[in-house]
DNA sequence: AGCTCTTATTGAACATTGTTCAATTCATAT
DNA sequence: ATATGAATTGAACAATGTTCAATAAGAGCT
């Protein structure tokens, strides 16, 4: 039996997020399980629900985690002042970390909560800073106030962004390689971005 | 024990396909359990063995159906020669079908074979019948012969429709409701087309 | 030291899952 | 009738997430 005076509360919270991310790096988060989890922190199965409600909780946290990360990647970017230049900037960013954490990705944007759960506060308040951030590419366009148009836009690019890759990833675009989903992608965003800019000039 | 010849291989298959896509209809893709779906037929379990290889062989079929309505679906509209207002159309289909399909939907555009498996050619084809479908919409553009430009259009237009209503249903996309993920599609097209045709003014 | 009390930890148990396969039953051909 | 071969069964297996009574451990107190 662990000690109880083996790690804190909050320690081990740490280490079972830790590892459960570790795991869903390694084998997606299908292969993440309340056994394999409790093996891998040296705790028994029930020590889980001492300190998460369920599975889900867990896989929340990776995902902040995964966030942060992303939002911290995002950060580096140095805006140019040229939203072509800097939309496909932040469209290799997008491409480059989930190519690098393919499965981490997909539990970040693939994995349906199940039913009466839902994504916390916090969560969505990540999701709009990674939001945040895009929009700085645009703001010789809408200006650096919040904008609705502005987030609009965004919102639109990643959502495309995310269609092409996961549509491709699991094959239902036909016989789109990864290489084509990155041409695709790339595609998309300078193709949106010339319309924006069309219906700019028109209003 | 069924009699073996209350119904034959064809019929029982039939009956195992109409079950499955009633459940998925009624609970989602993950409603969909081997014993319920025996008890629903009148067979045992092992039954279903017989005819699939597992329950993913039935996920394919009835995906397939689901396609093949689609493209029934898709090829009612008659074109009116103006790409802006028929991609419009197309969009309105898309919506509309999903929003009356929705698990079905789902089971065709977010669910993964497990590994080991892949879309038959079958289901491939039905995939591209359906872009095809939509490709029409774009003939003023390209021109009537097949043309990459044509299809890549296609492709990303309908993975970005994807990625937003995806997206939405999450909640990955932070507070974007429903309606607003219809108006986000409408916008996506709009735009992404007007910059297409921007791009082929250019060239 | 001992005794009590709170709480962390366990691990067996439960319901449910997909899938397998020996045994059984059935229809047909001989 | 009998044999053959295939359809059907349902018990069995190995997993799964989650629960919870039992237990162990440490802290506080005398």
């Amino acid at each position: 039996m662990a000690r109880r005076s083996d790690h804190s509360r909050r320690e081990l919270t740490a280490m079972m997020v830790a590892a459960a991310r570790a795991i869903i790096a390694e084998e997606g988060v299908e292969g993440l399980t309340a056994r394999k989890l409790a093996a891998a922190v040296g705790y028994s199965p029930g020590s889980i629900y001492n300190l998460f409600q369920n599975l889900d909780g867990l896989i929340v946290e990776v995902n902040g985690e995964t966030l942060d990360r992303l939002i911290a990647d995002l950060s580096e970017i140095s805006m140019q002042g040229d939203p072509e230049q800097d939309l496909a900037t932040i469209v290799e960013h997008y491409l480059a970390f989930e190519a690098e954490n393919p499965t981490l990705w997909s539990a970040l944007f693939d994995y349906d909560l199940r039913q009466g759960s839902s994504w916390p506060d916090w969560y969505l308040a990540k999701i709009a800073e990674v939001f945040a951030l895009a929009e700085a590419a645009l703001e010789p366009i809408f200006g650096a106030a919040p904008n609705p148009e502005k987030r609009r836009a965004i919102q639109t690019l990643w959502a495309g962004l995310h269609g092409i890759t996961s549509l491709a990833r699991s094959g239902s675009l036909g016989s789109v390689a990864d290489e084509d989903a990155r041409s695709l992608a790339r595609h998309l965003s300078r193709t949106y971005l010339a319309g924006l800019m069309q219906d700019r000039r028109n209003a």
